[in-house]
This record gives C-alpha cells, structure tokens and sequence, in this order.
DNA sequence: TGTTCACTTGAACGGCGTTCACTATACTCA
DNA sequence: TGAGTATAGTGAACGCCGTTCAAGTGAACA
C-alpha cells in the first residue's frame, strides 16, 4: 500500500535505464515518472531540473572509467570512449553536460594525471587532456549515431566506402607504457555487437595525438 | 522586390540572424514565424522540419571555412573554428547537426584535401580531418559556452540590460591569428583561465594533433 | 500527542514542433 | 481573356514537453 518512496538514486537509475533502452529522444520527465510509478512533478523533490538529473547520468557514466590511479593515456582515452559505448547516446549525454559547465571532471582528471605521469607539467597536461577529451565525445558522438541508424535502418552497407581500404596503417607502438588496450566495447543490457572498424579508426585519431605529445620532448 | 512571399533564403538568413542575436534556445519555429511576420506553419513550406533548417545553416556557418583551395591543415582548422565563432552557438549548430548525420560535409572535404596536399593518401586523410574536425568543434563549443557564461555573469543586472543594451554582445568575427591577449595572470593551474587565451589553447591541441601527423612520415 | 520531515499528488501554465484543409496571389500559356 | 498551376500563407488544432505550486500523506520523533 505505501508508495515506498524513490531515492535520488532510483531515478537516475531508471533514468539510465530508460536511456539505454530508448534513446535520450525519449528520456523525457513524464516518461520517466511514470517508469517509476509516480507523477512528473515528484521528480523534482530530487533533481531541480532536468539539465541537473541529465549531469548527474554523465558522471556516472564517465564514472565507469575510473577504477585504479590513471597511467597510460592510450588506456584512459580507451576506458573513456568504452564507458561513453556502454550507454545509449552515452556520448552525446556527456558532450552537452559538459558543454554546458555541468557535470564532473572526472575525464579531464584522469586524462591529466596520466600526461603528468608521462612527465608533463600541469599546464600541458591540461591541453593535452581537453584536446584528447573533445576528440574522443566527438567521436564516439557520431559512431553512436551511426550504431543507431544502422540498427533502425537496418540498412545494408551503405558508406565504410572511402577510406576503408586502409593504405599501410600500422599500429605503432605507444610510448611510455603499453600499447595494447584493444577495445571490445562489451554493452550493458542491450542486445547489439558493435565492433570492429570504427575502433581503428579511433585508435588512429588518437595515436595522432600521442604522437604530437610525444613529439614535444 | 514585392514583400509578399518569402524565399527559403529568407528564412535561413533571419534564422541565422535570431541565433545569433539571442541564441539556439531562442531560435524557435514560432519565434522564427514572427520575426517574418507570418504564421508558423508557413515555414514548413520552406524546410520540411526544423532540423533540415538547423542544417541548412549548418552548411552557411561553415561555408565561412570555403574561399580558395585548401592548402595548410593548420590554416584550414583556424577558419573553421573562426567560422563557428562568427555566429552564437555556432559550434552546438554545427555539431548536433553533423551528429544527426545531416548537413554538407564541405568542412571534412576542405581539411582532408589539405592532408593529401601534404603527400598523404586519401584514407588518412580522411581520418586525420575528422579527428581536426571532432577537436575544433568540442573545443569551440566548450568556447562558446564560456563566452556566453562569461557575458551574462560578468553583468550581474541582466534585467536592466535587456533592453537597448542587448547589443552589446562582442561579435568578434576575426581572431585567426589572435595569439595575444596575455592579461599576466598564471592561469596554468586550476581556476578558470581568461577568455583571451582561448586562442592559446586552441592552437596548442591543433598542434598537437599536427605534428602526430607530422611524425608519420 | 503533535510536529516535522521526506515524498508525492493533481492540476495547471506556457511553450514547443508539426499537421492539415483551405485560401490568396502571381505567372504561364492557349 | 481566362483556365491552370506553382508559390506562399492562414488559422486552428494535436500531442507533446519542462516546470510550478498548493495541498496531501504517512512514518519518525519529541
């Protein structure tokens, strides 16, 4: 009989949920309370707006990067885009939180602290971590709305047609620490397999950049 | 000349004109109507939805990159993000609407043709523009946002300022080669860093991702 | 017992993008 | 001249959206 009473926790976690399930399109108030059984407006004894509960999903999405002290910067631009992967328009969630001041820092720190251990004063290391950071949201940005078309089109392949026939790319190694860092982009919840040539294409972007820092010894 | 009957060209330029004016949130179908004195429903007979709009000045915004023949990967990524900086939220346009998959791709096609110009082969070249691409439109937009947040905070009666005084926003159409603004603060460590040197910051991730590429050969 | 706290209800408010049947002007061409 | 056809717009809706607010409910606590 009682209504039990939501956490804040709950609703974000619904919210993640719903976000996963249907898309950020569909991540809407009213849908929301009414997973949780509740009305619209009961939502906001916990979050005071929207742009607020959708801040609070991208840390815990960017979250999932985070486990033991940062080293590589290869590896954390990786755990990056496979925490961004793990949700539905994860990406795109977290690029407009972080457009918009919101959210924590916790990308820009990890990333930092890996340039620092590679011996780069702070100041470069910050440039290094937002550079590496805008590349990677815009990225996976666009590789999760092409994921989306291609599953609701269920279209054949159409593009892949330029530059795929990849003239000489080799995987040269990462300086300081391993290379390695395959991404297998495993997928909570939802049924999809996603792999395969867009993670070269994003290992490519980002060895770029790694060369360039490792260029400025 | 007879007022009766707008063009599609009207309506993209006075859509153009309220972004930048007051911004996308305010860029509205109903407010974009009124402007042209005109009903809403009238602009679906120019642009089927809003997001096809929102492309169409996509393609405006960054057709600002496009004069002669693209030479220099550096020079060309400076264009772009003076062409997303001449219009408010120029960068969020630009990139929501190359999420969705939508607008020209003149701005991939002016980078990329750079990077063959320097000797390499069309598949890199692909993939070293989108990299460009992704940083120079996360780092814009980041810039943008702090430029507003900056213009609003700075002025704490905004109340009073809306009147005449709305005009007062700085449109800074140049700044390809605005290294200066040094104000003398350290700002190296954590808080937040002047807006002049943005274009420090800007040109410092550029570089890096151009000397990975100079690195490969 | 009575008050406080955590949480929710229900009903609105104003705004949004979009649709649709219908209308009015203007240019073409027989 | 007059029919036909693009072109451009009207006016009224539809169904959503985020958000606000006074009021209510039940459990915990003093």
């Amino acid at each position: 009989m009682a209504p039990r009473g939501h956490s804040a926790d709950d609703v974000a976690r619904t919210a993640l949920r719903i976000l996963d399930d249907h898309g950020l399109p569909d991540l809407t108030m009213r849908r929301l309370a009414s997973a949780l059984e509740v009305q619209p407006s009961a939502l906001y004894w916990h979050f005071p707006n929207k742009q607020s509960l959708l801040a609070e999903l991208s840390d815990r999405i960017v979250g999932r990067m985070a486990s033991g002290a940062a080293v590589d910067l290869v590896r954390e631009a990786h755990a990056l885009r496979d925490a961004l992967l793990a949700y539905r328009d994860g990406a795109e969630v977290v690029s407009s939180t972080l457009a918009m001041g919101l959210g924590s820092s916790v990308a820009v720190e990890r990333l930092s602290s890996a340039v620092v251990g590679a011996g780069f004063d702070a100041g470069t290391a910050r440039r290094v971590a937002t550079t590496v950071l805008h590349y990677v949201l815009g990225f996976v940005w666009h590789e999760q709305q092409r994921l989306q078309y291609d599953s609701a089109g269920a279209r054949p392949d159409l593009a892949a047609a330029s530059g795929l026939a990849d003239a000489g790319l080799d995987r040269t190694a990462a300086g300081s620490g391993s290379a390695a860092a395959d991404s297998g982009s495993a997928a909570a919840g939802s049924a999809g397999a996603p792999a395969g040539l867009a993670g070269d294409d994003f290992a490519f972007g980002l060895e770029l950049i790694v060369a360039g820092l490792r260029a400025r010894v």
